[in-house]
DNA sequence: GCAAACTAATTGCAATTGCAATTATCCCAT
DNA sequence: ATGGGATAATTGCAATTGCAATTAGTTTGC
């Protein structure tokens, strides 16, 4: 019995995975086929979206999006490059600086979101039906919140 | 309705990509810690063992691990170079060529799983009960087989 | 039998990542 | 007030990835 149970775990691991580098995949394609930046653009600017002033510091952004201050520091050169972000230094620390979103980044965020959601939709959310997703947010909460060992 | 309905799926999204990075970040670190190579290799030697002769063409392999030919490429020059595969060349064509997994590859692949497999119950399969990956396994395998658009 | 189109694998090169310093500033205990 | 230890962000450099071009060999159609 618990060796069943093991295996379907397994491969329920198995197929996470699998189901991530598809999906991410095929995102990852409609977005470069539209001309547009990648998915950590995206998930940059929509933290900085969802915050009031639309700025954050840096290792606050960095562990919103989950990514290494280093590789988040020349992320951000790029966004800024693009005109997408702007840095802003921090008056009470100042070794600190702040992540601010420009209009232009609040348009690009827009216009991302048109083919993400999107793609979302199609990849994902059209294969769940309502009990599926709420067993499965429980689920994922249960994974992303566990303090581990 | 529906778009409470869209909320959760978004949300649901939101999570998955989470719940990936953080168990991926997690079961890297302990194979790193162990002094074990990173998962990618983990998976071409997983690949390779569960097939006859444990070897593969390269274009089949590259699509069993859902890699690009080039990236399989070259992580088959640093398998090969760290003595876990070889190449053979195939004998009905003769353009192709095999990945073999060699002795010590079976090796590692064992000595990997070790820390692999403990990974993936620590931050994985304990937090489910057997209704929950059922019903997971079931999402995931509509997600991964969908023809989609 | 042979040119055109196709497939297998590799390579070159630029972009991105990962990790270990480095630099600048802040906080705290003495 | 001040020296030691933390924290914020960046930088250097090597490893990995992504994409386009290349090389080599195979198949198809004429």
């Amino acid at each position: 019995m618990s060796i069943e149970l093991s295996k379907a775990h397994n491969l329920a691991w198995r197929r996470f995975l699998t189901a991530h580098v598809m999906l991410i995949e095929k995102i990852e394609a409609d977005l470069a086929q539209a001309g547009l930046p990648p998915l950590g653009w995206y998930d940059v600017m929509f933290a900085l979206s969802e915050v009031s002033e639309h700025k954050l510091r840096l290792h606050e952004l960095a562990q919103a999006v989950l990514i290494t201050r280093s590789n988040l520091s020349r992320l951000l050169d790029r966004l800024e490059l693009a005109g997408l972000i702007q840095r802003e230094q921090c008056p009470s620390d100042r070794r600190g600086a702040f992540a601010v979103l420009t209009e232009a980044g609040f348009t690009m965020l827009d216009r991302m979101w048109l083919v993400y959601g999107k793609g979302i939709e199609k990849y994902f959310a059209r294969h769940l039906d309502p009990t599926e997703v709420q067993l499965l947010l429980g689920i994922l909460q249960k994974l992303t919140s566990s303090p581990d060992c």
